[in-house]
DNA sequence: CAATAAGTTCAAAAAAACTTGAACAAAACA
DNA sequence: TGTTTTGTTCAAGTTTTTTTGAACTTATTG
């Protein structure tokens, strides 16, 4: 390898550990994360790249976080699924290189799409099946009692179907704060 | 005690075991709990109030869903902070007993209140501690980086304080599918 | 082509979350 | 007041989730 590749020229300008108010950062993310149901290392991850101009490699990554390979690479992945962070590829550079999405209106789409969209699917599956169910029942009364609860379900689903697209909608709309693109 | 106490007249009116239909229903509020972050049996207990139209006992709760009473005493009184579930007495009867709340709107209500909000007020706090922590830093650069990233969670803070409101406008404004108060 | 580098995978270890049940407290009864 | 019923608490056990790191695949370099 060359003395002087990208990646060493671009590496030797970071530091490998995080200032105080990038900790205190990472672990508001660590912290929103397990609270939308998501492994910490994700909101790590996701809370560093957060902080930073420059993208970062998957090594850096790991050695600023000090986590594990598995981790750094599966977290990155994952947040890449959820459009919470890119992939960025340096010219003459061999590694993928990413940043995160800080588009509010981006990643609360991307949530509610690998989130909650797919159980409202699975969701018109379950009450299918529960309608089946309904067949074979015994007593008359438990029969009528499902039907009236059957509705109710559906009910719920179509006002949740109806309520997401106006969340997409909402967040985002609102007067600039910030110079730059944060939504 | 008495040959004939209301308790053992109530209890005697319900099986021991959930209809096929219930059974898928509890199973579906089972799956609902775990992805709002809640435990399972939270989604179980809620599940068979839901499908019943008479109030349950705590101990017909335990029976029915073959829980402890560690669960069904923990699990009732989660629901009922959140105002999924709530308690009449019947007279003349020791017992507590609980009914399942179906106006969508209440539960939702229900839920952002004691979920989202209390991490909205913690993020006013952690916000401050990050401008806190920006005046030491010891990089320039790094300061004026923290400085934008501050901005852009405030923004981002703001738009979340917004939108809650309009989910609880929202959910709950449609009409009626259902003859009996579903919401 | 061998050697090196980047990234993925997955079984096992570790950590976190949930459930259990026995001991305890509080209230109603007789 | 002593007994019984109802409900809570929490340490210990169980289950689930997350993390780790060694082995592996793929791509690049010399």
């Amino acid at each position: 390898m060359t003395a002087f590749s990208v990646t060493k020229i671009i590496s030797s300008s970071y530091q490998d550990k995080l200032d105080e108010w990038e900790l205190a950062v990472v672990d508001l993310f660590l912290n929103a994360a397990s609270s939308f149901g998501l492994p910490k290392s994700y909101g790590q991850i996701y809370g560093l790249l957060f902080c930073r101009d420059q993208s970062l490699a998957m090594d850096e990554v790991m050695k600023l976080l000090q986590i594990s390979k598995g981790s750094a690479s599966q977290g990155l992945r994952a947040l890449r699924q959820l459009g919470a962070v890119s992939s960025v590829f340096e010219p003459g550079d061999r590694k993928e290189r990413f940043v995160a999405e800080i588009r509010l209106r981006k990643l609360v789409g991307g949530f509610l799409r690998e989130q909650a969209d797919p159980h409202l699917e699975k969701g018109v599956a379950r009450l299918q099946q529960i309608e089946g169910l309904l067949g074979k029942v015994d007593g008359k009364d438990s029969h009528h009692r499902g039907l009236r609860r059957h509705e109710i379900l559906s009910g719920w689903h179509r006002q949740m179907s109806r309520l997401l697209p106006w969340v997409k909608m909402i967040v985002g709309k609102s007067d600039r704060l910030s110079k730059k693109s944060s939504e």
